[in-house]
DNA sequence: ATAGGGTTAG
């Protein structure tokens, strides 16, 4: 497995490492049952243009104004999601009873972006004399919780205290859910606890409701608790670990379901996939795979495109794309309406999965095609789908690819909302383009914290630190509370520009003002901010003060600080903890053994590189990529198969003489010592960064400006190589690391040689 | 008729 750039990580980690992981047999019980019984006795009713004929039928012979005929007709639009004709048959319908209401009211309240009808409906009902009965209730109260409208739901629930409907399980459901949706914890509390009869549902409502709010403990421990837990339990459990971040717990919980006996639902498979996928336990998906083959589950639509999100992530590309092409044909004829309704926001999720899967395997240009074949088939995507994939550019830093979806978005006037302009400005800032950033965050005219954030941490990305600041105290004085994300962003500005007073300031702001405990991010910066300007000492004191030598990207950054000031009795004393506490780190060997070599310790350098081996220790190949028009170019170190093969290499052997004429060296001991490659021969001169940037000379025009995006840290030779070309060709050249942004110009890194 | 399946920023 390589490492990829995976859109949930953070910043553009590495995927998380599941080495120390054991892949076992998933325990599937074998004698299991139909485990999905309601795919099987969904009733098939005819197709959309038969109900219209049988439509016209009630209509000639007068029946619509039999209420019975009328109502059913109305029923079957309403499951066929055509809620269109539903409400034109309604309006014929000139006696209309309490059961017709319910029918075309809990019919829209399914269906997202309706509740104002929803709402008119329900007055016009009780106008007209209709009384609303518990279906009525319960579809109204639905569509207040999904809309987060606590007034008008709490309209209805006086309403039924009024009129003494109270006492169903099903109503009394509906109004806890909406309490809790709607954040009025304590009242949904007492409210639960006074619950004369309480069933299933009553405790998978308050199970999710703390797990939405994070409060995992809470939800175990009530779920624990619950003798009579049923599929929909588990699945809220299982999903509400991943959601709050606890994958293993999550794993465990799967198994434990397992040995519970419980059968899987539908449901299930599809958040197992979506786990295990996260976990990269390619074999345990596959047993999944074969497991829904075996039940005829890959006809739903969901489950589908959680298999394409899993080979996706897995880097099986050609699974994922088998699988969202090979729609069983006995699928669409079935007519089945409980699947056709979900099917195409499930198709759309299927494809922009494909797209990002794409993204995340490096293959982009399959990535563009997928997306405009995805056009081409008229496949409408929703504004998160479209933010999904933003964010999958934004981590490949792909500016090209990113600014064609913008257009698209641009074409089809969806509306740039805070999640879609969120996106955006990260893929902007991601992609070397902090103007573009900007211009997007002015553009949005509802900004959240997330919103404000990204535009933040895109600054401080491009070590803007004074705008980043500013940034931040504009968002404090619009009263929009900052959270610890927020902060890693402030944070990191100070610490790339050593503005050391304030980043303690906010450190403090942080922890007493905002009472957010501090994080393994917050804690790095710090160290960062510290080791950057020189004050090891302090650092070290914060390391030990706040117990954090546990974090090895902690030592990593003050490492890197101890050899940007040439301590190296301090690095050396906490190199060997590095080395404890991560032995399979590649960094950690290799920051040492530079910094050993840097105080001409060769011996020594020597001796860790040996270390590093011998312990199978491997860093991951150095690779650096391009984009030029529609194509990706990416190279790795001494990299020979791109077509202009020659051409970059007597360019590169040129450029080279060129700025040796100008004073660029090539530091002979850093070549001789130089653990950043691996293959034996020395190939400092062939980095894969140089290949990208000579490419790029030869492909572009000159004066604009280079951009190039690199998986690891760019090394001290290639960023003095850098700075003298930008001076020769007169020419900005962009160059993201895994940790920043450099802008090269005129001879000069705005990183001010720190990184 | 009530609960559960992909959703932006580190």
């Amino acid at each position: 497995m390589g490492y990829r750039y995976f859109g949930s990580c953070r910043k553009f980690t590495k995927h998380v490492s599941v080495t120390n992981f054991h892949i076992v047999n998933f325990p599937f019980h074998s004698r299991s049952r139909q485990p999905c019984s309601f795919l099987h006795s969904t009733t098939s009713i005819g197709s959309p243009p038969s109900l219209r004929a049988l439509h016209g039928h009630y209509f000639k012979k007068g029946s619509l104004q039999i209420l019975n005929s009328a109502n059913y007709l109305l029923t079957l639009y309403v499951k066929s999601s055509n809620l269109d004709h539903a409400h034109k048959l309604f309006d014929e319908i000139t006696h209309k009873n309490t059961q017709t209401w319910t029918i075309l009211i809990s019919g829209f309240a399914r269906a997202a972006g309706s509740s104002e009808l929803v709402f008119s409906l329900f007055r016009e009902m009780q106008a007209d004399g209709a009384c609303p009965n518990q279906y009525t209730l319960s579809s109204v109260l639905k569509c207040c919780s999904r809309e987060n409208n606590i007034q008008f739901g709490k309209g209805i629930h006086a309403w039924i205290l009024r009129n003494g409907v109270g006492g169903d399980v099903v109503l009394e459901n509906s109004i806890l859910d909406l309490y809790l949706k709607c954040k009025e914890f304590e009242y949904a509390e007492s409210f639960f606890e006074l619950m004369i009869e309480k069933d299933v549902v009553s405790w998978n409502i308050m199970i999710g409701a703390y797990l939405r709010e994070g409060d995992v403990e809470k939800s175990l421990e009530m779920f624990r608790n619950f003798p009579n837990k049923d599929v929909v339990s588990w699945n809220t459990i299982i999903d509400g670990l991943i959601q709050c971040g606890y994958e293993r717990l999550a794993l465990e919980q799967l198994y434990c379901m397992v040995a519970h006996g419980t059968e899987f639902s539908p449901v299930t498979f599809s958040i197992a996939l979506i786990l295990v996928s996260s976990l990269s336990l390619v074999e345990v998906g596959r047993q999944l795979h074969g497991r829904v083959l075996t039940f005829g589950l890959n006809s739903d639509g969901y489950i589908r495109s959680s298999l394409v999100e899993m080979y996706g992530k897995c880097g099986r590309m050609d699974k994922a794309s088998t699988i969202l092409k090979d729609v069983p044909l006995n699928f669409l004829r079935k007519g089945n309406f409980g699947v056709t309704c979900k099917e195409p926001k499930a198709r759309m999720v299927s494809w922009s999965s494909m797209v990002s899967g794409y993204v995340w395997n490096g293959k982009y240009e399959d990535g563009m095609k997928t997306f405009r074949s995805m056009v081409c088939e008229l496949i409408v995507v929703d504004i998160r789908t479209v933010a999904t994939i933003i964010s999958a550019c934004a981590n490949a830093g792909i500016l090209e690819f990113g600014k064609q979806i913008h257009a698209y978005i641009q074409k089809i006037g969806l509306r740039i909302d805070a999640y879609v302009g969120s996106s955006l400005i990260d893929m902007y800032s991601k992609s070397g383009s902090l103007d573009d950033a900007l211009m997007i965050f002015e553009q949005i005219k509802e900004p959240n914290v997330v919103l404000w954030t990204s535009m933040i941490s895109g600054c401080a990305l491009h070590g803007q630190g004074k705008e980043a600041i500013s940034l931040f105290e504009g968002m404090l004085n619009l009263g929009i509370i900052p959270n610890e994300v927020t902060f890693v962003g402030v944070l990191n500005a100070c610490s790339h520009v050593g503005l050391i007073e304030e980043g303690c300031r906010y450190f403090r702001m942080m922890k007493d003002t905002y009472h957010i405990n501090p994080e393994v991010e917050h804690y790095t910066s710090m160290v960062n901010l510290y080791g950057r300007a020189g004050h090891l000492i302090e650092a070290k004191n914060f390391i030990f003060e706040n117990s954090i030598s546990h974090f090895t990207s902690v030592w990593r950054s003050f490492l890197s600080s101890c050899r940007l000031h040439k301590n190296f009795n301090m690095g050396k004393s906490v190199s060997e903890m590095l080395l404890q506490s991560a032995p399979s780190d590649p960094d950690a060997y290799i920051l040492l053994s530079n910094m050993c070599s840097s105080n001409h310790q060769w011996d020594e350098a020597a001796i860790v590189r040996s270390l590093m081996y011998q312990r199978g220790v491997k860093k991951q190949p150095g690779q650096s990529w391009v984009q030029l028009k529609d194509q990706i170019h990416s190279f790795t170190v001494g990299d020979r198969s791109h077509p202009q093969d020659k051409e970059i290499y007597s360019y590169l052997d040129s450029l080279i003489g060129r700025l040796k004429e100008i004073g660029y060296s090539l530091d002979a001991k850093l070549v001789m010592q130089d653990v950043e490659e691996e293959q034996g021969e020395v190939l400092i001169s062939h980095h894969s960064e140089k290949l990208a940037l000579v490419f790029s000379i030869i492909n572009t025009s000159p004066r604009t400006p280079i951009r190039i995006m690199k998986n690891l840290r760019i090394c001290n030779d290639c960023h003095n190589f850098f700075k003298y070309a930008s001076q020769l060709l007169e020419r900005e050249i962009i160059v993201r690391d895994t940790h920043r942004f450099h802008h090269f110009k005129q001879s000069s890194c705005s990183c001010g040689e720190y990184w």
